[in-house]
DNA sequence: TCTTTTTGGTTGGTTGACCAATTTATTTTT
DNA sequence: AAAAATAAATTGGTCAACCAACCAAAAAGA
């Protein structure tokens, strides 16, 4: 019960933050939007700042529980193209995940009480990817599959951005040169 | 005289939206980081939105002057390789670059009124690297070289971000990866 | 009854927009 | 070239709107 409205608060918070960013996004707001009063979310977190927090916190648990399910829905020979298939599809279905994700990226990199916090997403990420790439890459020093996922996370984000900021961007052609730059580097190993 | 009062506000106001982010950063206080008063800024802008506007063109042409610049003061043959170093280099040397940078990718985001020009941004980067690119991948259609463009942008901003998020993540490794990912590239065409 | 949850309204402070008045620069007239 | 007139630049402050934080009291639940 308690976690329940604790839980729409950071949901409609999640949602406001993506539409109109942090600082725009009221309390009051936040309070309307999950069907609450505002003096409610005061009694839940001490501050908007907390709010954040929980918000940060549960978009980094997101991608591991979505990166999981894939990876127990998927045979395994199918799962890096699976993986890069659906991590496309979610340009279009999720935009509100990517506008999140961006405003907590500018959040980070101006506070750096957060930078911490935020970094944790893209660790989840990371290492979700590094996951995937291990057994894609056998031979390969740890640090190297480590500095792969980080530049096809890099990629993932920039060419939603990209995407979502023209919707003439070509994404399927993007990907398509991204996997043949991705598979070079495993028949190199 | 008048741009030069105008040219202090918008370089007062790319360091406060940087370092602050659009919403926090207050008229009053751009005008003060400016040395003028916040009148004097609703004299040469309507709104705060203007002001957005102008930080926005003057981001857009930053990235085509200094990519003009290199080109002109490195030797052809190591073009390429002057220009991904300056890419890294420039993560230590201007990080509120990298911070207005994602600062406005957020407001783009968020405001389908910024996003045209947000747009802008990221094009001049990128038909910056087509055309670094272009001598290098004769054989390839010009859309491939564009997509191959939106990925290296993706990755320097992606890095970036990672790297100024945390200052233990292995910038130079993910590098040199990502060079051998290029590389790779040009020899398959 | 006693505690937890929830409300609704208050408060001190900030902000963007706006403007009347003053100063500085430019042009015109003598 | 000095004086007068006009235009441009700049100030300082006002104002309504908004917000985060707070709290006393009502409602719900145990």
């Amino acid at each position: 019960m308690k976690q329940d409205k604790k839980q729409k608060i950071v949901e409609a918070a999640s949602k406001l933050f993506a539409e109109k960013g942090y600082e725009k996004a009221s309390i009051k707001e936040i309070a309307k939007e999950a069907g609450i009063t505002s003096g409610l979310v005061h009694y839940y977190f001490q501050n908007k700042e907390e709010v954040l927090s929980d918000v940060v916190l549960e978009a980094s648990h997101q991608y591991t529980r979505d990166m999981q399910a894939l990876k127990q829905a998927v045979p395994e020979g199918q799962l890096a193209e699976s993986a890069m298939q659906a991590t496309k599809d979610r340009v279009q279905k999720h935009p509100d995940w990517y506008r999140l994700r961006y405003e907590l990226f500018a959040i980070g990199l101006r506070n750096p009480h957060f930078a911490e916090k935020v970094n944790q997403i893209i660790d989840n990420g990371q290492s979700g990817i590094s996951n995937l790439l291990k057994p894609m890459m056998p031979n390969a020093e740890e640090k190297d599959v480590a500095a792969v996922a980080a530049i096809l996370l890099a990629c993932f984000d920039g060419l939603a951005l990209q995407k979502m900021l023209n919707p003439d961007f070509d994404l399927d052609r993007a990907y398509l040169v991204l996997e043949k730059m991705a598979m070079s580097l495993q028949e190199e190993e």
